[in-house]
DNA sequence: CTATTGAGTACCAATCCAGTCCCATTTGGC
DNA sequence: GCCAAATGGGACTGGATTGGTACTCAATAG
């Protein structure tokens, strides 16, 4: 299974590309020439972005794009909910309502515990950490820990 | 976006039925009625686990399933794994010779941190752990249920 | 004023997925 | 030995979702 839609994946590497020329202002049309992906797709991407306020747009001639903050203030996560909407394990971990299921369903509140460990670990990366060519991040995830208290909250 | 296609998330719920009665051996029907789920495919989601090894078959009349491991051998990363297959990121993730992009996308190394990560969130819950009412991650009980990410920087 | 470029929306095609059905095979009971 | 019960393994289908495109409106530079 693939977690990512094929969008949010474009839409991280066109973030990504633009992350590499943080002061330079780009057209939908030459992003989509550099990172060789359909111009129409990458104008939608762009748009997603720029509506999610993760990167400024500037209309009309001359105009493009660059991103609104620094690359290494804006998170994988951010890029991907901007594209793919708000990431969750199940469904009633996004609806919770919309789960008929939620009283005899004895797995539902865990699933909260992994989604956040998921998205711990999309957080923890940001652009500029996808530009850099080495590896940034030990491991994100909650290692198992058998001892379930430690409730610290 | 859902990560888990609802079938993966039936499959968990199956097993974890399963789980609560490791010794007693049922057939489709009667997990199907348990879980209040379609039989048709409940029956679906028991091949593909039994497929997986992960639960045992019982052909024939009286025949039915039981798990094949202690519920706390069994990891949810992997029940998932059996119903839609390999967990990954992105598309390079599970089939990189697919992504002719290689050469020259500089987040697929990426990718892969962070894939492991998302994997072991996966990994490192059992079926045990989902049958147990209580949270087993450090901060997996709070009232807060929906939209866990949006980062913080 | 006009060319350029993003904004927004509507739309289409293709794929994927959830769910069902069918038939072969196995096994227990009569 | 036969039949019923139950899994094994496909094939099939309707529908939803998604990837991708097209078209029009709005803004801005020159």
């Amino acid at each position: 299974m693939i977690i990512l839609s094929k969008l949010a994946d474009y839409g991280v590497i066109v973030a990504t590309h633009l992350a590499t020329h943080p002061e330079r202002q780009e057209n939908a049309a030459a992003v989509a020439m550099a990172t060789r992906l359909p111009q129409a797709t990458v104008a939608k991407l762009l748009k997603a972005l720029a509506h999610a306020g993760l990167v400024t747009a500037t209309r009309g001639a001359a105009g493009g794009y660059r991103l609104a903050r620094p690359a290494d203030a804006i998170s994988v996560a951010e890029v991907v909910a901007a594209i793919d909407g708000d990431i969750g394990m199940t469904q009633c971990s996004v609806h919770v309502e919309d789960c008929e299921r939620t009283t005899y369903c004895p797995t539902r509140p865990h699933w909260a515990a992994i989604n956040r460990a998921v998205g711990a670990a999309l957080v923890a990366v940001t652009l500029n950490d996808m530009i850099s060519p080495f590896a940034f991040l030990p491991a994100a995830a909650p290692q198992r820990d058998s001892a379930p208290e430690t409730a610290r909250t």
